[in-house]
DNA sequence: TGTACATCAGTGAACGCGCGTTCACTGATGTAC
DNA sequence: TGTACATCAGTGAACGCGCGTTCACTGATGTAC
C-alpha cells in the first residue's frame, strides 16, 4: 500500500530531478551542485540527503531517466508512424533524435558528451539503459530485413563489416551495421549542430539533418513514404 | 632582438601549456586548474599570473594551440600523400582525424566537447582558427572537382544542399555539401567512439572507422589508391 | 476516540577542501653610464 | 670594467567563494493500543 508519505517522498524525489535538469540547462551538466538545488527548492543542502545518498547517486538517477525519456521518445516517433512503412517509421525516428537532443541539451549532453569531472556511471546499470535505443531500430528494421528489403549501401564491404562489428547470435551483422551507420551520421550531425561548429557552412540545419536521414534511408533501400 | 629572457619567458609559457594539457589529459577539461600546474611545476600559484593574466586567457591559448596543432596534423597526413592521388590524400585526411583524436583526447574535447563551466571562448578568436582544417579538405578536393572527377552520392539532392548551405562565392555548394558529409561521418564516430558508446556494437574500431572513410570516398567517385 | 510512541522531513552549525585572484614583498638578472 | 639603477620572476599571506558531507537536533506526521 502507498501512504501518502510515500507518494509525497517520490513526489519531492522527481522534483529535485526536474529542477537539476533546469540548473544544468541553465550552467552546463558540470555546473550542478546540490546546494544550488536546494536553494531553488527552498531547503537547507542537507535535506537532499533524505532522498539521495549522494551527488553521485543523483547524476546516475538523472542518467537512467535520460535514457529513459529519450527512448520513449523515439518509440513514440515510431508509433506515430506504424500505418505509414517502416522508411517513414524510421525517418520520423531519426528525425526525433535530433529533436529530442536540442529539447534537452543538457541531458543529451550528460548522456553523450563529457563525463562529469569527479563522477564515474556506473556501466553495469547505464549500458543495457542504452541499448534500449538500439532495441527500437531493430524493431523497424527487423521485418524489413527479413523480407529483403533492406540492402547494405553498394559501396559498403560485407567483410569488413562481420570482422569489425560484434556477433550477436540470431542478428546479421548487415542489420547491425546499418543501425550503426544511421546512427553516426545522426550523432556527427547533431554534435557539431549542438556545439557551433555547423556555423558559417551550414545555414539551415534542420533541413541538412532532414537531407541526410533521407540519404541514409535512401542508401539501404527503404522507400520513403511521407509521414501524413 | 630576442634576449634570454625573453626566450625563457617564451620556454615557461609553453611549459605552462603543455602540464595544462597533461593535466586536462588526466582530469578531465574541466577539472582544469591554475593550482594544480603551479604545484606540477613546483611554482607558487600566484607566479603563473606573469605569463597569463587569467585562468580563461590559459584555456583560450590552449584552444588556439589546439586548433593550430590539429590542423597542422591534417596537413602533414595529407602532405605525406601527395604522390598518391586525391583519394589516398583524403583518406589519410580522414585517418589522422580519429588518430589525433585518440592520441589528444583532452585536447579533442577542449576543440568539440562541452564547454568549460565558466568558460565562454572568443569568437571572433576561435572561429577562423576552426576553419583552417576545412580549408585543407578544400584543396585536396578542390582540383578534382574542377576536373569534374568528384559527384555528389546519388542519394544526395542539389536543391536541397544549395538551400541548406551557406552560399560562398565561387565555392559550389556540393564541394562543401561533400566536405561537410564526410567531416559528420568522421565526427560522430569518433565521438561515439571516445564516449564508449561503441562499447559492446562495433569491436574494432579503427577498422571500422577506415571503412566509413572508403565508403564516403567511393560515394563521391573519387578513386582509392593505396598510400604506400 | 484518545494517548504514547516511533518514524520521518527538514534544520543549522560546522568541517575541510580546492579554487581564482589581490597585494605588498624579495632577490636575481639585465641595462646605462 | 665597475657601479647604480630599473626590470622582471617568483614568493607568501590572505580574501572570499562555493562545494559535498557529517552530525546532533527539532518538530510534524503517522501508527498501535
Amino acid at each position: 500500500m502507498v501512504t501518502r508519505r510515500e507518494r509525497q517522498r517520490e513526489a519531492t524525489r522527481e522534483e529535485i530531478k526536474t529542477i537539476a535538469l533546469k540548473q544544468m540547462a541553465r550552467k552546463g551538466t558540470a555546473g550542478l551542485s546540490l546546494r544550488g538545488i536546494a536553494e531553488e527548492m527552498g531547503l537547507t543542502v542537507t535535506a537532499l540527503y533524505r532522498y539521495y545518498g549522494s551527488l553521485d547517486d543523483l547524476i546516475t538517477a538523472l542518467i537512467m531517466d535520460g535514457f529513459d525519456a529519450q527512448a520513449d521518445s523515439l518509440q513514440a516517433a515510431v508509433d506515430r508512424n506504424l500505418r505509414n512503412g517502416a522508411g517513414a517509421q524510421l525517418l520520423a525516428l531519426m528525425l526525433d533524435y535530433r529533436d529530442w537532443a536540442l529539447a534537452n541539451p543538457a541531458v543529451f549532453q550528460l548522456l553523450y558528451g563529457n563525463p562529469i569531472p569527479g563522477y564515474e556511471a556506473p556501466a553495469e546499470l547505464t549500458v543495457p539503459k542504452a541499448k534500449r535505443g538500439i532495441d527500437i531500430v531493430f524493431s523497424v528494421l527487423m521485418p524489413e530485413f527479413q523480407a529483403g528489403t533492406l540492402r547494405l549501401p553498394p559501396e559498403a564491404d560485407p567483410n569488413v563489416i562481420k570482422a569489425a562489428l560484434a556477433d550477436y547470435p540470431g542478428l546479421d551483422p548487415a542489420l547491425l551495421y546499418i543501425t550503426i551507420e544511421g546512427r553516426l551520421r545522426m550523432h556527427g550531425l547533431v554534435m557539431l549542430e549542438l556545439h557551433g561548429h555547423l556555423e558559417g557552412t551550414v545555414i539551415d540545419p534542420a533541413r541538412f539533418y532532414r537531407h541526410e536521414c533521407e540519404c541514409v534511408i535512401k542508401s539501404v533501400g527503404l522507400p520513403l513514404t511521407e509521414p501524413p
